[in-house]
DNA sequence: GCCGAAACCGACCGACCGTGCTATTCTCCC
DNA sequence: GGGAGAATAGCACGGTCGGTCGGTTTCGGC
């Protein structure tokens, strides 16, 4: 890898950090270039614009968000011990990821859902291939018997997700220490009336 | 009501509109005035400071929340045909509220629950009072017998504002017309399980 | 070890930010 | 209807923003 190559990880990979503390947009070239001792122009030549930098850092954090939740989750048996994994592995980074920040998939859902654009296109995309990840997961559940014949996966992927966004709100605004064992107590209750 | 507390008002509600396509920091007072017909200076005058006017406009917005959302259903019979209106409503405000932005306390969920001060203060405590006002109607549902005795009211509130979260993500950013049926199919398994 | 290319820097641009200060205009009560 | 005080405008400030440009340093292949 280039010189030039690794350093634009580094741009990319702290960009990602502070975004998680202050919004995508809220990253300014002069405070990372700062915080990356480089110079604003230097860190700029790397990139044809602020966006092109930003669409990038979104897709690192899809990305690492496919490293970190479903690589490791797919690699469960098939049925309903992946669901399970998919969802822990999800309130795990939802609570590391950003440093104290929420997640950061939900965070740019609010900023960018009604400021239309690539970033947006992006982050649409990324979504709806997370909703189409758990549903199908629970399909190989349906499959295996775990789960019973007929289930609406794509509900099954929606409440599956409401928990873990009531999760982050929880536990992190609210800072409520029983956020998680509420968000497993719904989860299994998801389960238990999937199954029958 | 005095000339200068007329317009004061109208900042703020023009504020709050804003807010809800750029964010509550995204709301330049520039731009605000200029849309005001106002000059910046003339607008600044009614506030001391930038959070000032950031905390009136969110105070407003509890206070339509309240007015909205939580009287109207406070309105309904006691027990589960208030519960059903308190979601009902919600749902309603959620997607009519910020002209196209999503539920303004989501999106400021994500803008400061790493952003300690004031704001982030009078946030939280909405946000609780909320949580607190729904298990308050799951309480008389169970006091009228339409739910079962033992349920466990804040898990119940939990699992109602998940529903709400993901209708938001899914009926905004991702733009399924589906979006609705999903939630109010979820709301309905929610009440279901906890009545018997 | 040289040399072209890649990487990086410092200075700078115009625009906009929040915030004061002072002057002018408007409102409203006597 | 005039005068006091509120409401608003004008202007300037120090800063930061994304972005540009020309020059300097560093890297990597020969």
């Amino acid at each position: 890898m280039s010189k030039g190559e690794q350093t634009r990880q580094e741009i990319v990979e702290r960009a990602l950090a502070l975004a998680g503390e202050v919004g995508l947009e809220g990253v300014s070239l002069g405070v990372l270039a700062a915080s990356l001792n480089l110079s604003k122009s230097g860190l700029f030549a790397h990139f044809r614009s602020k966006e092109a930098l930003q669409i990038d850092v979104l897709q690192r954090a899809i990305d690492n968000f496919i490293q970190d939740v479903v690589v490791p989750a797919l690699r469960q048996p098939r049925g309903e011990p992946r669901v399970r994994k998919l969802f822990d592995f999800y309130l795990a980074w939802t609570y590391g990821n950003g440093r104290g920040g929420s997640c950061f998939f939900m965070a740019l859902t609010h900023e960018y859902d009604d400021r239309p654009g690539p970033i947006r296109d992006l982050l649409v995309q990324s979504q709806r291939d997370w909703y189409d990840t758990i549903a199908r997961a629970a399909r190989t559940a349906v499959e295996e018997g775990h789960f019973r014949a007929g289930l609406d996966l794509d509900q099954f992927a929606y409440e599956f997700v409401g928990i873990g966004m009531v999760y982050q709100q929880v536990a992190k605004l609210l800072e409520n220490p029983q956020a998680e064992e509420r968000a497993r107590s719904a989860f299994e209750m998801l389960l238990a009336r999937s199954r029958s």
